[in-house]
DNA sequence: ATGAGTGTAATAGATAACTATAACACTAGG
DNA sequence: CCTAGTGTTATAGTTATCTATTACACTCAT
């Protein structure tokens, strides 16, 4: 996996578990794979992964059990709160953002349609070649 | 100023620097404040933003002239150039992160639209207080 | 009981970022 | 010339993150 090192390893690695969640791809109730498969397929450190992993257990996401392993929680308020919670979260940040760089709240939504539009055709494009 | 303890000060520095430049709050020609002064503003070592500002003075958004100051670009494109880019980047990154939790591209631009009409409501709301 | 598979934790070393401090280099005005 | 104001650089010490390694704690099948 690729991390961007201008934030640390074990923060993104809770994001990438979030959207291994809410993707569907970790189950409520399954088994994750093991810290230790874990660090080898995110050439990261046990340690780091376990970091990532603490904090996502102390908030409820995920549920350790000794010995066993850790599984996806099967709370569905607290899954469903969660997906929101990301996507509020990341609209917010996008757009402060864009309003310190004195865009109006029109022009965001227009620059995120034109945006689409324009990744849609480039992604079209870069299918057919 | 406060910073994201997630991301290196020196970076969030430039995004600063951009904002003050975009925002027209630092014109095209204009002298920085002082490396010390502006250290002194952020509450960060000389250093810091040395190393932030290095990296636009290479970039050319920034000229420096030793023993006078630093001083805002007059280069009409490359400061057209620096906006589009900002905007893009950043809504490349949510659209990212949005897709990558799922969302179509329909209900990124709906969760957008609804994003800020709720984020309005509740500016108004608060003003008011 | 033993061993394989799981989570958890501690140590020590490396690196990057940041700080405080000091020094150096250049410009302009008196 | 000298001084104040500017950018630039270097050193040393601190902290956070990450790594490698080792050890410990628990579960389950045999």
């Amino acid at each position: 996996m690729q991390f961007d090192d201008k934030v640390p390893i074990y923060y993104q690695i809770k994001q990438y578990v979030y959207q291994q969640i809410i993707t569907g791809k970790w189950q409520p109730g399954t088994q994750l794979p093991a810290v230790r498969q874990l660090a080898v397929e995110l050439t990261v450190n046990v340690n780091t992964v376990q970091r990532a992993l603490r904090e996502l257990i102390a908030a409820q996401i995920l549920i350790s059990k000794r010995g066993k392993g850790n599984f996806v929680t099967t709370d569905q308020t607290t899954l469903a709160t969660l997906a929101d919670q990301l996507v509020q979260d990341r609209l917010g940040a996008v757009y402060d953002d864009l309003r310190a760089l004195n865009l109006t709240d029109q022009q965001i939504i227009t620059a995120m349609q034109t945006y689409i539009e324009k990744r849609g055709r480039q992604d079209e494009h870069d299918f057919n070649d």
